[in-house]
DNA sequence: GTGCGCATGTAAGAAGTTACATGATTTA
DNA sequence: TAAATCATGTAACTTCTTACATGCGCAC
């Protein structure tokens, strides 16, 4: 059975304390968002997976009409995930923005357009930068808190990023190309 | 038919002068690869679809044993892009990395490990900066000659956000955050 | 008692990848 | 003449998304 990033994803998660599906999924709204988006269709099959082949435990909540799981990475699940983490393989990237591509393209556009493209990309970098240090930073701190510091670290290496693109769309804008320049 | 962003960065290449399926994506490595990269299995049954709804114009090379086509956007699909690059409509984007989900759970691994990972992913930051400079960014360079800029542009914010990530993951390498801290 | 958040799942489909299959043309 | 590159396409598969379906429990 292949293990794929976001197996790894949930078997962390389930590490840094979301048992249930539901809770990883929301832990991962707040935390690995922008870097590695889940959704719950692919969190409820992929449990069950790894909890059939040995990976996680899943312990069901007995007393409740409507079953809840909750799951815990097995001593193989936990193997797995350490030997991902320490393991070199290159890592899979996918980077794909719309965005970006109309501005690849936005030589067919008049100038004033050209600028209002420029910023709406840079109010999108803003608005990512902050939503990181807003909605995904102050929960990597608590988890600081006990000794968990890489969210944290993760989280402001991304708000940063954001901000370095906003403020490098921002002089762009400044000194956009003319005609005739 | 919808047209999705491969759509509209087919179309865009067929005005830069690209005008095969082969051209498109050899044109896409060396350009939009680093934000949107496109693979053949995508590209032939994508113009074929975007001929036969009147988006291109196909043109085969008749004096051929094999046969060769070219395409060339309609009055439609030019239409069509330029809706596209002026519309407001929410930028489609995506980023999976995980060489950042690994660093996100590095709280697992030994000091010594974390410092080997975030070298690791310091390597490729440099790496990819190097790349869009050294075979991006000149045939971007080649297109700004005759008007077109943006390419270029859009090669340097990439170089330069990866440049970014490279000092900042050094910085981080520095002053790793170690036990006691 | 109604709406919202918690909670679990399935179904259908979109988008993209790798591998396969084929053949022409160029260059060392 | 062999290898590399140009060139076009299909098949099978993986991954992920949206929409659907269901129901519990609490707060207002």
């Amino acid at each position: 059975m292949k293990l794929t990033p976001a197996s790894y994803l949930m078997l962390g998660m389930m590490r840094l304390g979301a048992s249930s599906g539901y809770a990883i999924k929301k832990a991962a709204d707040v935390s690995t968002r922008f870097f590695w988006p889940i959704s719950l269709a692919q969190v409820y099959p992929e449990l069950a997976r790894l909890a059939r082949n040995g990976y996680a435990n899943r312990r069901e909540d007995p007393h409740k009409a409507r079953k809840r799981s909750f799951y815990t990475p097995t001593e193989q699940g936990r193997a797995a995930l350490l030997a991902w983490l320490r393991s070199p393989r290159e890592a899979h990237t996918q980077f794909r923005d719309e965005g970006i591509l109309r501005l690849f393209l936005a030589d067919m556009l008049t100038p004033e357009e050209q600028l209002e493209l420029i910023n709406r990309l840079r109010e999108r970098a803003h608005k990512a930068s902050h939503q990181i240090r807003d909605e995904i930073l102050p929960v990597a701190q608590t988890l600081e808190q006990n000794g968990t510091r890489y969210p944290a670290i993760v989280a402001e290496l991304g708000a940063d990023t954001y901000a370095y693109v906003e403020q490098w769309l921002a002089a762009l804008h400044e000194n956009a190309p003319r005609q005739g320049d």
